[in-house]
DNA sequence: ATGTCTTTGATTCAAAGA
């Protein structure tokens, strides 16, 4: 099973891009975030044209996420409402369209829109960090439904220093400051591992280039793009990596797709020693 | 340092968000 996750900033203008990387690289499922549209205008039959399903979440404007799929997901529930109905700060954080999750044999495919929070001083920020705290709510109750989980997403956060071009200057500042570290990290737990990291110890490796400054030309990216496992599925993932190629294009995404590969489901025991 | 790109909404641009 393979599954990417792409923040796409507006998946009408980056139409084209799309349709072509999911042509060439052929997820299971791709989640998208920043799709920028309502759902009354979602394109979705340029999904479907190449043999697509969607399940989609979206606002005019701004934020918007999606489940781009080979199969239908089964069992889609989109924000953190699905999850948390008693929630009293649930509703308020749902909306924003930044959640959305689909079942894929027997695999929970979660796809989230982390706030940005702008800078340290915005009200934004905090509104980050109390976002991230209803996350790890969310992922309290997804683990007690006991499916295998792979949450993936633009989380606007570099979690350690070897996520960020230059930490000595970054590190504190927004998308690497203190608190929302610690905020995602607890969401995480034990349960989640980021399996990038599991590949790929070395810094340099980045998923977003701002389009300012000429982040890209000078290769000044952050790693802020990321895939989590739960036990299950990390044993059996077999590669993760960002594909650098698409960040490249005429009028790119700021960010580019992030890929794992699962051997998934696992292999059937061979009964054949203990037939008569 | 206010850089660049996208969207919107009110009139060929400016504001807001990232």
């Amino acid at each position: 099973m393979r599954i990417a996750s792409w923040n796409v900033n507006s998946v009408r203008t980056r139409l084209d891009q799309v349709l072509a990387w999911l042509q060439a690289n052929e997820p299971d499922v791709l989640c998208l975030q920043e799709t920028k549209v309502s759902d009354d205008l979602f394109p979705l039959q340029a999904f479907q044209e190449i043999g697509y399903h969607c399940a989609i979440s979206g606002q005019k404007a701004y934020n918007g996420v999606a489940l781009i799929s080979r199969e239908p997901l089964e069992d889609v529930q989109v924000g953190f409402e699905a999850l948390l109905p008693e929630d009293p700060q649930a509703p308020q954080l749902s909306e924003q369209k930044r959640v959305i999750s689909g079942l894929l044999d027997g695999v929970r495919v979660l796809n989230l829109y982390v706030p940005n929070g702008s800078s340290l001083k915005s009200e934004k920020y905090p509104y980050k960090l109390e976002w991230l705290a209803c996350l790890q709510r969310y992922l309290a109750v997804q683990e007690e439904q006991g499916d295998p989980l792979c949450m993936v997403g633009d989380f606007n956060i570099g979690l350690e220093d070897r996520d960020l071009p230059d930490p000595e200057r970054l590190s504190g500042t927004i998308m690497a400051s203190n608190p929302e570290r610690t905020a995602l990290r607890t969401a995480l737990g034990d349960r989640l591992t980021d399996v990038f990291r599991v590949f790929e110890p070395s810094s340099g490796h980045w998923s977003w280039w701002d389009y300012r400054s000429g982040a890209w030309d000078r290769d000044l990216g952050w790693r802020i793009d990321h895939i989590y496992l739960s036990e299950e599925l990390l044993g059996c993932a077999t590669g993760c990596v960002i594909d650098k190629q698409p960040r490249g294009n005429v009028q790119p995404s700021d960010h580019a797709p992030v890929v794992v590969n699962l051997a998934w489901p696992p292999e059937e025991e061979d009964d054949d020693e203990s037939w008569p």
